[in-house]
Order: structure tokens, then sequence, then C-alpha cells
DNA sequence: GTCATCATGTAAGCCGTTACATGATTGC
DNA sequence: GCAATCATGTAACGGCTTACATGATGAC
């Protein structure tokens, strides 16, 4: 499911494909990279959901399409006032949606019952945009995965089983299962304390507010 | 692909599908978890390769398909002498062949250049039917790919880039590929050791030091 | 004789990939 | 004007999943 970090960057800024591909490849790297025969195809599905829109119009508050490459801001006039037909090749800016949004939120509320390190992390890239109650919820969820995930494994762990490239796997394996352990702990406490701040600062006088939600 | 899993279990002694999946279902747990419709159609593509061939005649050594459960042995024999009509629903013993062997050397020596946790661990619990040369090469590759995994989380890991979560995901991240390294290093010291020792015992007697090489 | 389990298979569908095809823009 | 890159798509295919269909065996 692609869906979710494609919802995910446009929540940020309105982005066409050939760019969301970049930002995919980069800033998520091997969590999310994708093909264009994929991204494509994964765009017009949103957009037929009416989760995304193509940004034709008046965007909330961006230049009409300026290019991702070094063009001065003159030639691209020069070329808007020249030629503008809608050739089916010209790149496609798309904006999330109303629905989009809730669609995002359903994905990274949802409960897929697979224990899957590579969906979990794509929700943390984006659980920025969950309420904190919902984001605990979720580091809860993967608390509970996770300790089922070293019961299994330390169950396969038993006596003699398996050759000694086996066993040293599954020891390995109950290790960096411990480390997930671990550091899922620290941000469910890191969660908590933020929320018990958070709720501190309110109660005192309205002051500060640290949590950002958009 | 799955077909190394099958001929890695195989190759230790024959079985019929469902004790298959069982197996790989028990002893690699997550690793190769498969549905019975993703098996079968694999058997056959295996045996179509003569990779793998129906036990029916006079296998090594073992009783003709004695059953998975606790049937008494007089029971199975009055069974079979009553009737064995082969209709196409009783089960099948598959056996590796020399072919089958020959592949599943090819695809624990494969680098297929894709980053893969989970490919690497299937191939570390057949390594051992690999030579010890070639069981170092596969591990060196892996360290290989997770000095450049390591190399690409810290690239990501560079200044203020993304929120907290993101951030502590990949400090996360690379806190594990670390572990991945530190293990790797110690599975080649190990294997260099124990070359060493074959070595030198095969020295003692014949008081020259060479590669091992069978 | 009937239920649970053992056992083998097929069909439809999902989601991704690579390879291919096409067109627009820009720098030189 | 030409190559490189930007940009959007389509086609074919691969492998796995779930759901379904079928039949054999053993326990009671």
């Amino acid at each position: 499911m692609l869906e979710l970090p494609i919802l995910g960057l446009l929540n940020e800024e309105p982005l066409h494909g050939y760019e969301l591909k970049k930002r995919l490849d980069a800033t998520l790297g091997s969590l999310a990279g994708v093909s264009y025969g994929s991204l494509y195809p994964a765009l017009a599905r949103l957009q037929k959901a009416a989760a995304i829109e193509e940004a034709g119009g008046a965007p909330g508050g961006g230049s009409p399409m300026p290019p991702t490459g070094s063009i001065g801001g003159e030639a691209a006039a020069a070329r808007l006032r020249r030629h503008l037909r809608p050739s089916a090749r010209r790149r496609k800016e798309y904006r999330i949606t109303e629905r989009g949004r809730e669609l995002l939120r359903e994905l990274l509320e949802a409960d897929s019952g697979a224990d899957d390190d590579r969906d979990f992390a794509l929700k943390l890239a984006f659980c920025r945009y969950l309420e904190p109650e919902a984001r605990i919820d979720l580091f809860e969820r993967r608390r509970a995965r996770l300790t089922e995930r070293l019961a299994r494994v330390r169950r396969a762990l038993r006596p003699g089983r398996g050759d000694r490239y086996t066993r040293s796997l599954i020891e390995h394996d109950d290790e960096t299962t411990r480390g997930h352990l671990e550091w899922i702990e620290e941000l469910i406490a890191a969660e908590r304390e933020a929320r018990a701040g958070a709720a501190a600062s309110r109660g005192a006088s309205t002051q500060h507010e640290g949590r950002a939600s958009t």
C-alpha cells in the first residue's frame, strides 16, 4: 500500500508524480521505493476515489505549477503565455482533499493484524498527523505485536533445534526484537510525557503548546 | 522465491507438500510462511524442472510413504494391501534430484543484488550445504550490503531532516543496522576460525596447509 | 457414519515489478 | 538542433494470498 506515503507527502504540499517519486525514494529510502509503474496507477486510483485532485485552478497559496528544476520565473511565464495546451504529457500537480485526509487517518489507524516492520515504519513516518491518543494506540499495538514475536522467537530457540547457523539467526532475531521493544517503550514513554506536559500547561494557564498539528 | 526453502528441506529428507508446509511454518516461522496456493504450484514447477521427483519407487532407505500421524504400521500395511489405487488425492512424497541439489547451490550462491534481510536469513538457514569458501562469500556480500545500508541511513540522518518520529526511526534503524553488522562480523570470524581449524587438523597429518575445497 | 484432520489442488485477484512508449523542457 | 532530463503513462508478467473444491483417513 503506497497510498499511505503518497497521502502523507501530499498532506504537506501539492506535488506531481515525478517529484513525489523523488521524495519517496529520498526521504523514505528503502522504506518506500516506488517504480513509476505502480506510482501513476496509484495516483489514478486515489484521484478516482476523490482522495486527491489535480491542483489546476487556485491553490492555497502557491504559484501555478512552478517547475522542479532551475528554470527562471520569467522563462516559465513566457512559456505559459506561448502555449499552454493541456497535452496529456504536461505535469499534473496533485493536492490532497478532505476525503484524502480522512483516508490518511484511516490508513494510519488501521490495524492490518500483520506483524510488519515496514508497515509500522511507514506509519511512524506520518504519525504526526494522528491525535496523541491514536498515536499511543498505534505504538501500543506495535508493542503487543513485538511481544508476540519475541515469544515466537523464543519458542523457536528451544533446545538443540537447527544447525548452528539457524541457531545464530534465531538468537540474533531475539536480540533485534528486544531492541525494537526497548525502542517502542521509549517512544511510548516520550509520548506519555508529552501528553502529560501538554495537559499540565493547559491546566496551568493555557500557556504555550508544544505540539504541531498541521 | 520459496524454491530455496523447499529444496533446502527436501535436501534432508523426502517429504510431501502438507508436511513441507508444516515444517516451513514451524522451523522457519515468519521467515517462510507459505500458503498451499503457492506451495503446490511451486512443487509442480520444481518437478517440471526436474529438481525434484516423486519418491514412488525405491527410496534410499525409507519405508514406502509412512503416514504423518500416529497410525500403526500394521494398519498402514493393511490399508496399502486393500486398495492402493493412485487416486489424484493420495499424498505425493517428493525427493530432491541431483539437478535439484545443483539448483539449491545456485540459489544459495546467487547474488540478487538486493538488500533483503529475509533473503539472507533464508540463505543462512541452509548455508550449511555450501562449501566453506562460498559460505564466506555469502557472508561478506551481506556485510557489504549492510555497510552500504548504514551509509544510506547515516545520509538520511543528516541535519534537521524530518520530524522527531522519523528521526527516531532513522536512529533506531542505524542502531539495528550496526547490530546486524556486528553479528555478521562474528559469523565471518567464526567461519574463518573453523576453516583455520580444519586446515590445521589436515596439516597435522599432511604437514601442509591448504584451502578447504570440499 | 460422521467429524476432524490430512492432503492436494484450482481460480481469482492484488500489488508490485521491469520494460517499453511517448512527449515536453532546457542547456549547450 | 540535439542530448539529457523531466514527466506521464501502458503492457506484460511474477509471485503470493484468499477462497474454494475435492477427496482420503482415522477416531469414536
